[in-house]
DNA sequence: AGCACGCCGACT
DNA sequence: GTCGGCGTGCTC
């Protein structure tokens, strides 16, 4: 028997099957993680198919040198999803087969953990104690809670020392065993079993999922219209056939919370994937889906490559978030891989999103999903009501402040009625900057080409691309000049601001700086929900499917910052984001209530978001769309290219757009859009980037990606790292 | 990726 | 004369 190998080292020159033998008696199956003796090295690496014969001349051909692990880790279907993978995003076969497994399985760095447990021997209560001395106390204890149930090894030995347990075992009357346990996430969470009762737009959405022959489903569901409930009804239709369940939520949504409402629903059934796990626990997580333990996956984007075996069900939820698009590569679109695992298995695919993107909604009306709206909350209530302020008559009426007057008294009565506001801060790129008052200089990093953010509390500037921190400068480095001002505004900037105004009130902020780890991160929300502040200042993470009941005022301080960037989905991302963070107010019994200030008060943007009025909102976006030639009407192509030396970065850049320009004479219709130039920021951690960017329409356009695609590999040069990405979330 | 082979410069 | 610099090429 032969063994096709892809060997697990990322290189273009080894990407590629290579055959090794197999030693008879040794049982080598697909999917399996193999040790290979490579050229003068011993690797590891992933048996993708086995067959008789080989073209590779004996003298060439090695044998396998072990098999890993007691199962094979890859599944056909996985398998086959490392393929078309690899094929989409032009990955490396390697690089694409180590997401489909935990990167702590790789090298035996991790292992399963065995413990040792107390067993009674066949013998009866009064039989065991005719055997123990009288006086043998400990004996007798521990035959007790033997017999009582308790088998835990460690406890007994403490409780009835080693010495015990050791006689009973020479008596036979126990008997010591060691076996696997699985090391669980959150394994001591509260959970409170309920019974659910859906309501009857909740179960039409289920009915119509289950009844369409359609493989995806958008759900566009208000905020709190009970979407996790309807998922969860799909996962139990899908157990009672005896079929697993895959659901994806963005990384910062995986909150405890959350956890512990699929725990209460089904118990150990349910495995969490997500970063914050140890390696162990990831590790057994994982095994516990490949043996069909757990049915029910729920992890970020990378979760989609879970080994579940005849899967019935793929749900992505807040479907519209940028992090289902992977920054590293390889670089896939989760929905584009959803969508091909559901192919596999015979799945069906849920996105579910109470602003959608422009793409799946447009997708939705023309057909192409199946699609369910639910218009009404599960606790009937109406959405909170928006005021608007105008910060351009604000700053007139001279008042300089970051919070207008009037959201400076919706947060006073908000506190003396003892109940909580968030304010939030879109400070993309905004935050305060440090300038000399008489030349205009603006503290900027030394490695990228953006400006230094001031922060106050370490009394220190640090660039937010490349994490440096830098000492602030007592004197210009451009006039000499001696003093400094702030400008622009960040989370720092508005508690002070609400410190000066209520010196009274509690105030909790969060952003980049405050949740450096998963725990900070979860340990701020805690203390708001619990009530040790009044006021939570934040950024883009306050906004996101958190339930604070008290909360009743919601303050966007300034709801422009996102408005103006030169990206064709900031209109909406704008309405994505004011939705949501609108929604975090009169969650609870009491009304909620919005403040929006923004300079453009009657910016189209927001007389569709305060109404909630995402159709109005879609009609017009589309049409700009369709008009300005913009996904999903085309789709645009963005080459990077960056590297230390300026020079070769540019010679690359100009091989890549010259031969771009070739393929566009050949091709003048699919391409609508054509350029080269400088990445809007010039440069990150010395590197210099440069980008090629096409806009293309029409039948041809995978055709000629595809082309871009070989372009350029063809000039993959030392040095220079170059990568292609379709309709991006970022341009910088 | 990693390792050996191979072909040129300054050293005990 | 040889030790070692890292360019080149291969791994079933």
């Amino acid at each position: 028997m032969i063994a096709e190998v892809i060997v697990d080292i990322t290189h273009s020159n080894v990407d590629k099957v290579y055959d090794y033998g197999i030693t008879e008696g040794m049982n080598v199956s697909v999917g399996d993680r193999v040790v290979l003796p490579f050229g003068y090295q011993k690797i590891e690496g992933f048996v993708i198919n086995t067959k008789e014969k080989t073209e590779v001349p004996l003298g060439k051909l090695k044998n396998v040198l072990e098999v890993l692990d007691d199962i094979p880790p890859l599944l056909p279907e996985t398998l086959e999803l490392a393929k078309f993978v690899s094929k989409k995003y032009h990955a490396l076969q390697s690089e694409v087969l180590r997401l489909m497994i935990p990167s702590q399985m790789r090298g035996g760095k991790v292992r399963e953990l065995y413990k040792n447990f107390v067993k009674q021997c066949d013998i009866e209560y009064g039989d065991a104690v005719k055997l123990i001395r009288a006086n043998a106390k400990n004996q007798l204890g521990l035959i007790d809670a033997v017999w009582s149930g308790e088998k835990d090894y460690t406890m007994l030995a403490d409780s009835y020392g080693y010495g015990a347990l050791k006689a009973l075992q020479e008596k036979n009357i126990i008997e010591i065993v060691q076996e696997q346990v699985s090391r669980v996430p959150y394994e001591f969470m509260e959970t409170n079993k309920q019974t659910f009762k859906l309501t009857d737009s909740q179960q039409k959405a289920v009915d119509v999922i289950s009844n369409t022959e359609k493989t995806v489903t958008l759900v566009f569901g208000v905020t709190g219209s009970g979407k996790t409930e309807i998922y969860m009804n799909l996962f139990e239709q899908a157990k009672a056939q005896g079929k697993s369940s895959i659901m994806l939520v963005p990384e910062i949504a995986l909150t405890p919370q959350m956890v512990s409402v699929l725990r209460s629903r089904f118990d150990d059934e349910v495995a969490i994937i997500h970063s914050g796990l140890s390696a162990g626990e990831r590790f057994d997580e994982w095994w516990r889906i490949r043996k069909g333990e757990a049915k029910i996956v729920v992890g970020a984007r990378s979760a989609i490559f879970s080994p579940t075996e005849n899967l019935g069900v793929i749900v992505i939820d807040e479907e519209h978030e940028t992090s289902y698009v992977s920054e590293s590569s390889p670089r896939y679109n989760t929905f584009e891989v959803a969508k091909e695992r559901a192919r596999i298995s015979g799945a069906k695919v849920v996105l579910g999103s109470a602003t959608p993107s422009i793409e799946s909604y447009h997708n939705a009306l023309n057909g192409d999903y199946e699609l369910v709206e639910i218009s009404d909350r599960v606790n009937k209530k109406a959405m909170p009501k928006f005021d608007v302020v105008d910060m351009k008559r604000e700053v007139k009426g001279g008042n300089q402040s970051v919070i207008s007057g009037y959201l400076k008294d919706e947060i006073e009565s908000c506190l003396n009625d003892g109940n909580q506001s968030i304010l939030f801060l879109n400070r993309r790129g905004f935050a305060s900057f440090l300038q000399c008052e008489e030349c205009g200089y603006v503290c900027k990093c030394n490695s990228c080409d953006v400006s230094l953010t001031y922060h106050k509390d370490e009394h220190a500037l640090k660039c937010h691309y490349c994490g440096q921190k830098y000492v602030v400068p007592r004197i210009c480095p451009e006039c000499q000049g001696k003093h400094f001002k702030r400008g622009g505004v960040g989370t720092e900037t508005v508690v002070n601001e609400l410190q000066k105004l209520f010196p009274d009130s509690r105030i909790l902020r969060m952003d980049n700086d405050t949740t450096t780890t998963k725990e900070s991160h979860n340990n701020i929300l805690q203390a708001f929900r619990k009530g040790q502040a009044d006021i939570l200042v934040g950024t883009q993470m306050v906004a996101k499917g958190h339930d604070f009941p008290s909360v009743t005022l919601v303050g966007i301080v300034n709801a422009d910052m996102s408005l103006y960037f030169s990206d064709f989905r900031s209109g909406e991302r704008t309405f994505q984001l004011i939705t949501q963070v609108a929604g975090r107010a009169g969650r609870g019994d009491k009304a909620g209530k919005v403040v929006l200030q923004t300079y453009s008060p009657h910016h189209f943007i927001y007389n569709f978001a305060i109404k909630y009025d995402y159709k109005q909102f879609y009609e017009y976006e589309v049409n700009a769309r369709k008009i300005t030639s913009f996904p999903p009407f085309a789709d645009i192509v963005r080459i990077m290219i960056y590297g230390e030396y300026e020079q070769k970065v540019r010679s690359v850049t100009r091989m890549i757009y010259n031969n771009m320009l070739d393929l566009k004479k050949n091709e003048d219709k699919t391409f609508s859009y054509f350029n080269g130039m400088k990445s809007p920021i010039k440069r990150i951690e010395n590197k210099f980037r440069y980008q090629v960017i096409a806009r293309l329409e029409g039948e041809k356009r995978e055709e000629v990606i595809e082309k871009i695609y070989h372009i350029v590999e063809k000039f993959r040069e030392n040095g220079v790292v170059s990568y292609v990405e379709i309709n991006p979330n970022s341009m910088f």
